[in-house]
DNA sequence: ACCTGAACACCGTTCAAGT
DNA sequence: ACCTGAACACCGTTCAAGT
């Protein structure tokens, strides 16, 4: 009976199969007890390896991070915050609980802090002054993850089913409905594809809009440094950082 | 046995009582059965004025969305926006757990929807494009609530104890340490005070990293507006938005 | 050193019943 | 119309025990 030996459980493995069980079954029904079955051992099994879910969590984060790339050499500053950004964006966006997992974690784990730390880095060697590295990591924020805050969430099943059943009239009585109450929404909303020659909307281009965000913040931040900012102008003028 | 007859509960009074006693206890103790004992009534007279948990996490987000101020009158779309966004912050700030709620309801209620709605009209009375108002707020993304993505989390109980116990040499080589793994990030946090009269460091001006990335963005949205930027022009040249 | 089993103190939510 | 009670199918985690 004991010729299908089990393999050895090791964290490496724990972490693994919580990484993929959650890309297959989501976040929210990623339980101890869940990934132990699928790793055919009994739940207290896990807590050898790790020693608690919220560490079980730091670990999965950890995972993605190592995925991101390391940053490109020879490149200026700004191509370089761009193309590790878009990394993480692409390390992110394979596995769709990682936004909501990263912006949980309160401790920050050695590989976090070690991606934290070269990233704030490719600013200091490009000549941005420590003061000012430290508001333009606050500015860019969740963005060194490859993620904005998003507006509509198209991930998560959307408010209604798609049509499937739902006549055309109906919906376009809905429409007309929404676009009563909420004008400016419902415009910017089916703006897109207007002038286009696709037809069927709805498309926000997720990526389009992430860089649009990113480099609005580059060419700011760019504008900064070469305009000698301080913080401490900043707070005796007041106002705004580019006044 | 009747005579101190409990008040009859309604969705108001349980969505009153879920804020103030998520303020009290944090989000996370939060549940059906210790709102319900707060109510002095069984957990499932809660159902009765809301459908299920997600809703009234909903209705608690309309709560705090009903405290953001309206638009400020007769003032140009930068310093609208502006002082909307600090209502917000304001409002969200009351709660701790605000912040994560919101980010975590994918649903929009008609409270969220109307709020969003007037949000983007201040940008489109303020002579925006309908497409580059789609994108403005997309860029804008969390910033409407009144929150950056944190970097740090100060709001949760820090990595290690405050000093406390921890004798002062101790923390001096523990710092060594870190400095020495992460230079970088020690150079930053610890860039603040250096050249001002308070000593203890460690603050960040979160309300003034905050303004500094808004800022950044209102600006760089002006200047795109004032050079008729579209979306169109953008995809065909490529790269930045302002470039 | 690693895994197990039973138990504890919780969850959200159903269903059928009470007033 | 509103509230109750008991039950179901789950959680994360403890503790003491097994190999």
């Amino acid at each position: 009976m004991d010729v299908e030996r089990r393999v050895r459980l090791n964290r490496d493995r724990v972490l693994r199969a919580a990484v993929s069980l959650a890309d297959e079954i989501g976040i929210e029904a990623l339980s101890m007890r869940r990934l132990a079955q699928e790793l055919d051992v009994v739940p207290m099994a896990l807590y050898k390896h790790v020693q608690n879910k919220e560490e079980l969590l730091d670990g999965m984060v950890e995972m993605i991070v190592g995925e991101i790339d390391p940053p490109v050499r020879d490149a200026d500053w700004k191509s370089a915050v761009r193309q590790r950004v878009l990394s993480a964006r692409r390390a992110l966006q394979r596995h769709p609980w990682a936004r909501q997992v990263v912006e949980s974690r309160t401790t920050k784990t050695p590989a976090v802090l070690d991606y934290m730390d070269s990233f704030t880095g490719m600013f200091l060697a490009g000549g941005f002054s420590v003061d000012l590295t430290h508001h333009v990591m606050h500015a860019i924020g969740g963005r060194m993850w490859g993620f904005t805050q998003e507006l509509f969430d198209d991930t998560a099943s959307p408010q209604a089913e798609p049509s499937a059943e739902v006549p055309a009239e109906v919906r376009a009585a809905m429409l007309e409905q929404m676009a009563a109450r909420y004008p400016n929404i419902v415009a910017i909303a089916t703006s897109m594809d207007h002038d286009d020659d696709s037809v069927v909307s709805h498309g926000c281009d997720d990526q389009f809009e992430f860089e649009f965000a990113l480099d609005l913040l580059l060419d700011g931040f760019e504008r900064l440094r070469d305009q000698g900012w301080t913080s401490r102008a900043a707070r005796r003028g007041g106002g705004s950082p580019a006044a």
